[in-house]
Parts: structure tokens; sequence; C-alpha cells
DNA sequence: ATCCAGGCAGATG
DNA sequence: CATCTGCATGGA
């Protein structure tokens, strides 16, 4: 396919490597001073000249889409300052915006996201994607339906997906009977129910299903690092009820704040190993 | 070596 | 309704 050149002019509430690495996508790589992102049949390689961004990808249109250029992030960042944890937390991670991601693929990841470490959830994708993913050239598109559906859980296991081979089989052969374009017509709510009837999808994995999957700002995804981010002030609190109770709190921003909470809460963890290390 | 990770299903109070 | 347990795997 064509490459296409086009430039995104840096502001202090975009910021590519932030974006990338805040735990919400999985299919990327650096490259030097650069970053290389799949996405579906899609690939962008956006390099940092400093004064702006300079991307090169096969499609324009899909890569302004899924990088969310529409939405006013200063705007909602004025409107959750909190002057405490959440203020700081925007501070840290201003420059990242949610990826507006396709559904398939953010559901398979997120099933496989669940009670796993980061490094490892990229490799299972890539290893699915490299198998089942049509060659592209430079890389191998997310994997259709039709083609993980046909996989088999004894694939899933024996690329390293452990005890979720048998969720993501299921799911696949699910989704074949299943009009997935038509779920984006329905409420938050109503798509929350539909993703829960996914066999291994509770509600952490549903309702990141709907972040960036299904690009709902209206969810709250509780995992254990917005557990200790947020315990202190709902002390005793069920995740599922930590959840809603943020989601009342923040409403169409709640997305938001939860990504800019969970990516400080984890940062802060690794910059204390990292001074741990230096002693 | 032991703990833990963007949790969930199923079983049991 | 809430709480408990087993789960595959490998990085830290």
């Amino acid at each position: 396919m064509e490459q296409i050149e086009f430039s995104i002019p840096k502001t202090p509430t975009f910021d590519v490597e932030q974006t990338l690495d805040c735990g919400q996508v999985f299919r990327f790589v650096k490259d030097g001073n650069a970053f290389k992102v799949c996405a579906k049949n899609h690939m962008a390689r956006i390099e940092d000249k400093g004064c702006e961004y300079s991307v090169v990808c096969d499609d324009k249109d899909f890569f302004e889409k899924y990088f969310d250029f529409d939405t006013d992030y200063a705007a909602i960042q004025q409107t959750v300052q909190d002057g405490g944890f959440v203020s700081e937390a925007i501070e840290y991670g201003k420059g990242i915006h949610i990826l507006r991601q396709d559904p398939i693929e953010a559901i398979f990841s997120f099933i496989i996201s669940q009670n796993n470490h980061i490094p490892r959830i990229k490799g299972i994708i890539e290893r699915i994607c490299g198998t089942l993913g049509e060659d592209m050239g430079e890389y191998h598109a997310f994997p259709s339906v039709e083609k993980l559906a046909s996989a088999g859980e004894d694939f899933y296991a024996s690329i390293g997906a452990g005890y979720r081979a048998a969720y993501l089989d299921r799911v696949a052969k699910t989704l074949l009977d299943e009009d997935v374009n038509e779920w984006e017509k329905l409420s938050t709510s109503d798509l929350r129910s539909k993703l829960l009837s996914l066999y291994g999808v509770g509600r952490k994995v549903a309702d990141c299903a709907l972040l960036f999957g299904f690009s709902r700002f209206d969810v709250f995804p509780v995992d254990t690092w917005i557990k200790k981010a947020f315990e202190s002030e709902y002390e005793g609190v069920s995740p599922e009820k930590m959840s809603d109770l943020l989601i009342e709190k923040y409403g169409e921003n709640a997305g938001f704040v939860q990504q800019w909470a969970f990516y400080y809460k984890r940062a802060k963890k690794y910059r204390q190993n990292a001074l741990f290390v230096l002693k």
C-alpha cells in the first residue's frame, strides 16, 4: 500500500510516547526516536522531530481518527482538576490521548491482559498476529474473527496465553455470530452487558473494551493499580462499586481520569524501583 | 525463590 | 449478595 507522510504539531496535551506507553495499547515498538504502531491492518511510524511529529503511514484518515485529535483534552483536564492526586496524575500524563482502537482487537487484547504483565501481553498478541494475521510485508495485521475462531484453543495455549486460551477460543467463536457494528448503537450499560456475556470478560475487561475499543468515556476500569490509587478514598469498597462511584463522580470524563491515574500510579512504582537500584 | 500481574469463572457461605 | 479458590505463564 502507498505510504503517506504528514505532520502533527506538538501541543501540551499530546505526546506520542505517553499515549502509546500508558497501557492502553500493546502493538507498538520503539524505533530510535520513533514509534511504530500497528492497529487492525494499518501501520504508522511516528518520529519525534523536536518541533513536531512526522507520521509515515498507509492511511492518514485512519490514524487521525485513531489518535483522537478531535477531543479537547485541555478542556477535560481543566474540568476534572482536584488539587490533589488527579491533578498530579494529569500533570504527569497530560500528553495522553485515548486511542480509538478497533472493538474486536480491544476485546481480545484485554482478555489477554487479565492477571498478566504488560510485556507478556504484548508477546502473546504479537504471536497471535504473526501466526494468524495477514502478512502485510513489514508487519502482520490483526487477524479476522474467522481466523481467530478457526485457530482452536490449543493454538492459544501453544503461544503462551495460559488459562485465557479457552476464553479466546470461545469468544472468537461467539463473535462469528455477532454483528459488532450493531453494538456501537447501544447505550454504554447495554453494551457493557453484551460484553459481560462473553466468556472470560468481567467488569474490568468489559470497561477496558468500552473505553479503548468503543470510545465510551463514561467508564472507569478498576484494576490492581486503580485499587491502590483510590483505596484510601474508597475504603472497604468492592472494585465494581468503586468503578460505579468514580463514573458517578466524573461522568463523561471518567475514562480520561482513569487513564491518567493508571499511568501515574504505575509510573510512580517504577520510579521508586529505579531509585532503589541506584542505592 | 516467591510474588505478582490492567481478573475471571465457578463454587460455596 | 459477598467472599474464596484455582488458574498458566514468565518478568521482577
